[in-house]
DNA sequence: CCGGAATGGTTTGCCGGGAAGACCTTTTAT
DNA sequence: ATAAAAGGTCTTCCCGGCAAACCATTCCGG
């Protein structure tokens, strides 16, 4: 080895960016959206009252809402009943949009989305070894919601409440925080969650699967659907990347 | 469930803040020197240097190493020659260091701690399952520069060079970043790895045992000796904060 | 139907962190 | 002795973000 130093200090001695607080705030929004926190056609809260939650000005928050809107996320309305509005017609698969967002980070997405089955897996072996008896009930009236779900819509926020439940039930909330940004970061706020109607039987049968091996304590057999429930999100979005790049590059 | 949606909605609403540069700065050297790229004794690069490296102006760079040398962390020498010197008598273990820094962040440190074991568990994993010729090859050197250290510094160096071997092994650094963002939020800068001359032997079995585990795609084993290995690092850790805690609230 | 309230839209002023650069002071290699 | 290489200081400028006031639009309630 020798010269280790020399690789190394490429880690401290790299160029540094600082993200700015529109940034941030975009990002938090962002992650809220692919958290499920707000589904379309819902309204955010008011400028001035995001600000206040958010501990910003009123001006960077209409500078993140303007972003926002150039990316199609969020219609805005004026008066009284108005406000930002998650898109209705937002199609995560719009070409246009992947071909803008993923695409070119392409080769960063397969790694964040390896990383997060592993990192997923991981999460699961811990809650079933953690188990506590609050968070097995948790999980299993989640779960209950979850099976009871009729439009998609329920569906999609009891999928994403059973995560948060698993999440909650490792009792880290710094193990929780970073499963949060990597959803963020495999999707870019797109709401990319497989979230196909015909796959349904198969989601809940996983979800019962994995809720049942964490409330019985099973680390192993946990930490495999987990894994194979993310490889399956990866796979699809892996897939919806590639489709997008052939339609923009033909013939590559 | 049915109101998930007010506690989720914490996770976007909550306050925000934003690190500044200098923040950046100083979190990237005391990473550098957490992760041994800088030992006691030696010279960072010139603030012009690494004014440019960074890709900051020097103002930023002197408020940091200013921060740094209130921190007892460097000295600072003019003329030629001169630059700022990693600090030879720095007392990792000072209470009035740790106190100062990490006591108040007990409970975070705590689940920190406890999520690097699980973390570098599933690294260890992924290194295993992975495992190319190359990456085998390039352990097994480090390890064998490892048994071979003299010095304090070079075991420490050499320690590190493990880790990091690791860490590409899995081929993928996104997976590695995290890791050394928790190595760094762990310690705080803070070279606190456990790095006991008596404990060297443990340590040179351990490291063997790991890379042995990697090379020969022994996934759990491999997973189970990093995690017990910083699991050790954690229990040390703990017992340096709670002494020094004892210290300044006695009677409690 | 109308007036007020709640919302987004716009403008202005201000401040502080950070960038850039010139110049001074100290030390030491040659 | 001199010049080079380092840290120390100062000035200038700019931009992101904050704060507050005010305008424009919509719609709810009386």
């Amino acid at each position: 080895m020798a010269k280790t130093g020399l690789a190394s200090e490429a880690v401290a001695m790299a160029p540094l960016t600082v993200p700015t607080v529109v940034d941030e705030v975009v990002d938090r929004l962002l992650t809220a959206l692919a958290l499920g926190e707000f589904v379309p056609g819902e309204r955010l809260p008011a400028e001035r009252e995001m600000a206040r939650l958010l501990g910003v000005s009123r001006s960077t928050v209409r500078v993140a809402l303007t972003r926002l809107r150039e990316g199609d996320v969020v219609e805005v309305r004026r008066g009284r009943a108005g406000g930002a509005f998650v898109t209705q017609s937002w199609q995560p698969e719009s070409a246009a949009a992947v071909s803008r967002t993923l695409v070119p980070r392409r080769a960063e997405i397969e790694e964040l989305g390896d990383l997060r089955c592993r990192y997923e897996e991981m999460v699961a072996r811990t809650a079933a070894e953690v188990r506590t008896v609050a968070a097995a009930d948790e999980l299993l009236s989640l779960l209950d919601a979850f099976v009871r779900a009729r439009t998609p819509e329920d569906e999609h926020r009891a999928d994403m409440a059973i995560h948060e439940g698993v999440l909650r039930a490792t009792g880290n909330p710094q193990m929780a925080a970073i499963s949060r940004e990597l959803l963020t970061r495999t999707s870019l706020g797109l709401s990319i969650e497989p979230y196909d109607r015909d796959l349904y039987g198969q989601a809940v049968s996983e979800h019962t699967a994995l809720v049942t091996a964490i409330v019985e304590g099973r680390v192993a057999v946990a930490g495999a659907i987990a894994r194979e429930h993310f490889a399956m999100s990866a796979r699809t979005l892996r897939k919806v990347i590639s489709r997008s790049a052939d339609i923009h590059h033909p013939g590559r």
